[in-house]
DNA sequence: TTGTTATTAGCACTTGGTACTAACATCAGT
DNA sequence: ACTGATGTTAGTACCAAGTGCTAATAACAA
């Protein structure tokens, strides 16, 4: 035995996690045992077939389709919100969210989820920010948890337009402050 | 001929962009004639049979998962760059950059553009936005090609500040101008 | 030595096809 | 009515990537 049966399998779930896309018979040559242990392996296991791996991958995007587009439409998660007043959302901030270099976040991500609070936080189906003038107060970096809080703070029926202000923290240090123009169709 | 050759031919492509998993013999009970006629069809229109349709599905979807993510790296190509005095990007608007309402461009997309081309144009290692003031002139659409442009408008060594003015256009047009406040390591 | 576990081999069968050949059916034009 | 083009159906051999099953062999431990 190369390795053993516990090792090889371990390996099995993990490549087959990794890339479903996989033949039992690339899955033999590369562990150097013969397709039928393979196979062996994938009962044990419960791992279904090549056909049926790909089939859950792309009903599962199809599932998503509908349901995926809408929860990307905020970056974030709104975890509180008063229509036409205020908003709350948290955004972990992780490794592909900051420069490599020197680990701090890269700032269209604090500006992405400022601006989609600013969106959400209004009550309307057409939402747009005009104008925005913001400060980037303190660099935040992998592992932090950003808290956003948005306030309407001025409606201008008139001219279409509500001033949304935006403060965002972590660990109660304000990180990320912004003031948001944004044009709404009705009123 | 319940339909004829092409009524048919329309409807079965139709039928699996609308539903990719179904075989050759759903089809042709479908369309009440024989799996040959299926068959023949898909070859005269060129649509691949189940299971190619089925991987395409689900390799999209792994290849979504990779393009999807990063909001991060660069966004938008550089297309010509002078290191502390100007930089160009091209931005290509596709149907995941705009609200699915109203087909218009996310915000923080564009910010996200400018605000990369910002830190790009900088010619040191830790560049980071400390203040924007931004303005969203006109809606973006899918389909639209954005062209950024930053240009360094000041230079304060002492404070290791740097402003950057940041203009774009589609077609010619403003779509978007802002004034960046940068902060670098070397003055 | 015997028993257990692990591995390999081989065969028949399955799905959803491809590739190819051949037989018909239908209708249009002359 | 005959010919030809087009459309449809049938049938065969073959393929990939399996399942399900039986049987042989290897490795090792008690």
């Amino acid at each position: 035995m190369r390795r053993t049966k516990k090792e090889r399998q371990q390996l099995l779930s993990e490549t087959i996690v990794e890339n479903p896309f996989v033949t039992d018979e690339q899955l033999a040559t590369q562990f150097q045992v013969s397709v039928q242990t393979i196979r062996l392996d994938r009962m044990e296991l419960a791992i279904p077939e090549l056909r049926e791996r790909i089939k859950d991958v792309a009903s599962k995007t199809y599932e998503n389709e509908v349901k995926s587009l809408p929860i990307d439409e905020v970056i974030g998660e709104i975890i509180d919100i008063e229509l036409d007043q205020r908003a709350l959302s948290i955004f972990d901030v992780k490794e592909e969210h900051v420069f490599q270099r020197n680990g701090i976040a890269r700032g269209h991500h604090l500006f992405a989820q400022a601006n989609s609070l600013a969106v959400a936080v209004i009550n309307d189906e057409l939402a747009l920010t005009v104008h925005a003038n913001i400060t980037f107060v303190q660099p935040v970096h992998a592992g932090d948890r950003v808290i956003t809080k948005a306030t309407v703070v001025e409606r201008d029926e008139v001219k279409q337009r509500t001033k949304i202000e935006v403060v965002s923290t972590v660990n109660g240090e304000t990180v990320f402050a912004g003031e948001f123009d944004m044009y709404r169709t009705k009123g």
